[in-house]
RNA sequence: GCCGACAUAGCUCAACUGGUUAGAGCGAGGGAUUCAUAAGCCCUAGGUUGGUGGUUCGAGUCCACCUGUCGGCACCA
């Protein structure tokens, strides 16, 4: 099977920001579906990072005395610190103020100069002296055309501004949504684009007055390229390298969250078609696709700086030590705003679902199978030679719910995939209710028959751990380890690479293979009174 | 304000182009069990499908209006 490429990647994060739950969420995300497709064999590049390069990050660094440059360090190392406290599996980190992205922009911004897709021209608009911002017309209206910040009118300014030529790559965008060879996901998001294309207009991308924080434009020093184009590229400039570019020809999926979309499904696919129009930048080709998640809101109330009811890194922490970190991964990827509602980030329902999904039934159930194995086995996986009526189908479940996973996880389906997984373990506890080998294990005559059962539940364990695995990879480690399952090895032995149809066979355990006991995966939580 | 989507059992969501008694998971209530983390399994949900009016032999499924939620127009994962 030939090797398939998968490129992820997360929006950039502003530096200046604490992480909270939509950073984690969105890298969550990227990190299961990363995994997911190293689990499957693919070569996955995932890429996270930050955006450095806003005027508010080098105010910031003046109030606190420092460089931008500092205050930036400052910032990004409590991101990365963070991902990698939390074990994301991102193959690279992007800081948007390293030379590395800054050259790579440089060229990019120069040959879209070259070739007329970015040309000078001349913005107009409400300025606020005092704020050294414009404001836009429906907002000047607002204020009464004075700031609302120290009641000065509003000045009318015009300025040089570089502009990129947005409207004459409309249609061809819009072609190429039509056409899914650039998908916007969810579909109800691709008419909100497809409607606001047809009346695209060029876009300014440049800026003055930065203090000489960001990417100046070539030529031109006294411009800066406005931070979001700079943040854009990020995507392209960190795997245009001669080793890397073949992630970028396998087509890049960018998460986002929806407040974004507009940026990542209508410019960012016009600038790489205006880019791919330049000598030397042939190969460069539209992102597989966009899907923009929804937000989190926190119990039942939206997240606001004035309510100040973020779900910040102490609350993240609360939940990880509390209940476990893949415990969390569960419950983001599986409750997670993938669609296009909000999601409510409730400590009751992530008690439900732990102790449903986690404790009740994946944790229970193998422990009711390592328990029997023990008690009945010594702890050593039975032969199933013994013939047993219902064990007939069992197989083809196995099959179903990797059939149902794949296709769940392919369509970026979380929660489908989950369900997919959790539907094979419940068909583990019917079938031990159906079998009663507990009864059976009474009388010696039967043990062949306990043994043929046991290791069914076994063998859909096993399988349903691989599933699992790229949600709660710890855990299901875990499992591995207790059945002596090297499946962490092999990855590891194969540039982290898995094989994940071949894997999920039905029938590979090996009987005589040791399962231990242990603690509780996922210890039942009862809220303290 | 303008444009657009959606509004189904306590909660989260299903019901292809209109057609038999509107389904599932969670929660809740009941039952038979005991290998297991008082977990698991089985049974039970009678919700005027947001409201009003209309089209049709027949409408969650089409139309109009009303109410509400969300999204886009207006830089926040």
């Amino acid at each position: 099977m030939p090797t398939e490429r998968y490129y992820v990647t997360t929006p950039i994060y502003y530096v200046n920001d604490r992480p909270h739950i939509g950073h984690l969420y969105t890298t969550t995300v990227a990190d299961v579906l990363a995994r997911y497709h190293r689990l499957k064999g693919d070569d996955v590049f995932f890429l996270t990072g930050v955006d450095e390069h806003a005027a508010k990050v080098s105010d910031a660094a003046a109030e606190r005395g420092l460089t931008p440059q500092q205050w930036a360090d400052q910032n990004a190392a409590v991101f990365q610190e963070t991902f990698a406290r939390l074990q994301m599996t991102n193959n690279d980190f992007v800081r948007t103020s390293q030379e590395r992205h800054k050259a790579k922009v440089t060229a990019y911004v120069a040959a879209l100069l070259k070739s007329g897709d970015v040309y000078a021209g001349e913005y107009e608009g409400w300025y606020d002296a005092g704020q050294e911002e414009y404001v836009t017309d429906s907002k000047a209206q607002e204020y009464g055309f004075k700031s609302p910040i120290n009641g000065k009118p509003l000045v009318r300014k015009k300025e040089k501004n570089y502009f990129f030529k947005l409207e004459s790559y409309r249609e061809a965008v819009a072609t190429a949504i039509r056409a899914g060879e650039f998908s916007v996901r969810p579909e109800a998001r691709c008419n909100e684009i497809l409607n606001r294309l047809a009346e695209a207009k060029d876009v300014p991308i440049s800026r003055t007055g930065t203090g000489g924080w960001g990417i100046p434009v070539p030529g031109d020093p006294d411009q800066t390229i406005y931070v979001w184009i700079d943040a854009l590229f990020n995507y392209l400039t960190y795997v245009d390298t001669p080793e890397r570019r073949p992630y970028w020809e396998a087509g890049v999926t960018n998460l986002i969250a929806k407040d974004i979309l507009w940026f990542h499904a209508a410019i960012w696919p016009a600038l790489l078609l205006a880019l791919k129009k330049c000598p030397g930048y042939e190969w460069v080709r539209l992102p597989r696709g966009v899907y923009a998640h929804s937000f989190w809101i926190s119990e039942g109330q939206k997240m606001s700086k004035s309510l100040g009811n973020f779900v910040d890194l102490a609350r993240i922490d609360h939940y990880i030590s509390t209940f476990s970190l893949d415990a969390l991964r569960y419950f983001l990827a599986t409750q997670g705003p993938l669609g296009t509602t909000d999601a409510d980030f409730a400590e009751a329902k992530f008690i439900e679902v732990y102790n449903t999904d986690l404790a009740n039934t994946l944790g229970n159930c193998f422990s009711r199978i390592s328990n029997m194995t023990n008690r009945y086995f010594a702890g050593r996986v039975p032969s199933p030679a013994a013939a047993v009526a219902e064990s007939q189908p069992y197989g083809h479940g196995a099959e179903e719910a990797l059939a149902a996973f794949t296709k769940a996880l392919e369509g970026i389906d979380l929660a489908g995939g989950g369900a997919a997984a959790q539907g094979l373990i419940r068909s583990i506890d019917n079938y031990i209710e159906q079998t009663a080998p507990f009864k059976l294990a009474k009388d010696a005559a039967n043990l062949p028959r306990v043994g043929t059962i046991l290791y069914h539940c076994a063998e859909a364990m096993r399988i349903a751990s691989l599933l699992l695995w790229p949600v709660i990879p710890h855990k299901c480690e875990e499992i591995w380890r207790r059945m002596g399952l090297d499946y962490a090895q092999q990855m590891q032995a194969s540039a982290g690479r898995g094989q994940l149809a071949q894997w999920c066979q039905w029938g590979q355990l090996q009987p005589g293979a040791t399962i231990a006991q242990g603690d509780p995966l996922f210890p039942r939580y009862q809220a303290p009174k």
